[in-house]
DNA sequence: ACGTATATTCCGGAATATGGAATCCACCAT
DNA sequence: ATGGTGGATTCCATATTCCGGAATATACGT
């Protein structure tokens, strides 16, 4: 019986109400479809959860995400010195380039914004810390999927939402591995459709800093 | 055998695990000596976690919070009403009082800020979403213990800080209990060692704002 | 090349999670 | 009040799953 992904049961499904309830609250009957769980299972589980705070019930007594993921996800942002050496560099890039500026780290098939800034023009792009994007669309994904362009940057226009363009490029670690991706983003009016000539080697070079400040070296 | 306090023993010990780790990045060694587990299990079960993203190895190869953490806490602030409505009427708060504002919510033995919007002064507190603060210090603290004065307000000056003080006042929903607490902090100098009657009324108004807003009636 | 410290895997035994069924509860309509 | 309905919650015997001592592998320093 290899059903499990983790190797323990108990935990899979834990992620799995997680994610379930991350989604929207849920009422048992709810969490029980979403995760294809048993009803008792589902349930044990849930207040088990709850005990420690990762689920908490909403007023009408469905489950939710609970304040505990709050403190655990402000603790892993701390915890991150890509973070950290990323809030430097990316003030440096929002600064020079004029729009707003992201750090991402894959998360399985998607990923995970660490890190932004957002530029002071009234039209901009918005995107908090924590805020989950499809690793496809936009050239912050394709880069933490090893496409980059012979420039070390990749430009990407109205893929993931209209009106928009970006410019991305690759963390590297010490072994040449994509740890995660630099990009600056806005609206087309300003960065233009072929953004990537002028955007490009200020982005790359954020990334680099921030590959060395990190200690990636 | 009452050891179990979830009733999933291994909640209990993944919980353990995610608390060890959030107060530093620890090798297996550590992990072990925090959370009391025996090696092999607190491995598989940090590897285990791994798998979900909700653990990460950082480039020590130690274990550290994950970045399904800051998804998950972000969806968390998301999800709740709460966070929503305290958001606006914060932003009133502050302008009103031009000191920085906060909403808490208890967790556990401590407390979790859900939302903070930081004054305009040079000098001010600064506290950021899902910062943990104790329960006993600090005006937001004691009034999610029910401590709150006859005007429905309480008032702390250097209790948790040096140099600062703060007044608060409770969040209730329809049965009375309370659920979060509002607050605004800043320096002695300007708030003063008694400064309950200046900014207690605007604190008790932003509550029953927030409690409204959010539909707790 | 050797030794040490650490991480990782193995595997039999035993505690633990499982889920069908029964129970409880709140709410609504009669 | 009373019966009925849709949910949540608890019970409990069973088998599955997790546990942890011991063995192994890996990385690092000398």
């Amino acid at each position: 019986m290899e059903s499990t992904i983790s190797g323990v049961g108990v935990i899979d499904k834990a992620a799995a109400i997680l994610s379930a309830v991350a989604d929207e609250p849920l009422a048992l009957a709810g969490l029980v479809e979403a995760t294809g769980l048993a009803r008792p299972t589902a349930h044990r589980l849930a207040t088990a959860l709850e005990c420690h705070g990762l689920i908490r019930r909403d007023p009408d007594g469905r489950f939710a995400l609970g304040a505990q993921l709050l403190a655990l996800g402000h603790a892993a942002s701390r915890s991150w010195p890509l973070a950290e050496a990323a809030n430097f560099a990316l003030g440096g890039l929002r600064d020079q380039t004029g729009e707003s500026a992201q750090l991402y780290v894959r998360q399985g098939d998607r990923r995970v914004c660490l890190a932004s800034l957002e530029s002071g023009h009234g039209l901009r792009t918005i995107v908090d810390t924590g805020e989950i994007l499809p690793l496809g669309l936009g050239s912050g994904g394709r880069v933490l999927l090893e496409e980059v362009g012979p420039d070390g940057w990749l430009a990407s226009v109205e893929e993931r939402q209209q009106g928009v363009a970006s410019v991305s490029a690759p963390v590297v670690d010490a072994a040449g591995r994509v740890v995660a991706a630099v990009g600056v983003s806005g609206p087309i009016q300003r960065l233009t459709r072929d953004p990537g000539p002028r955007f490009g080697p200020a982005v790359v070079a954020a990334a680099v800093s921030i590959a060395t400040d990190a200690g990636l070296t």
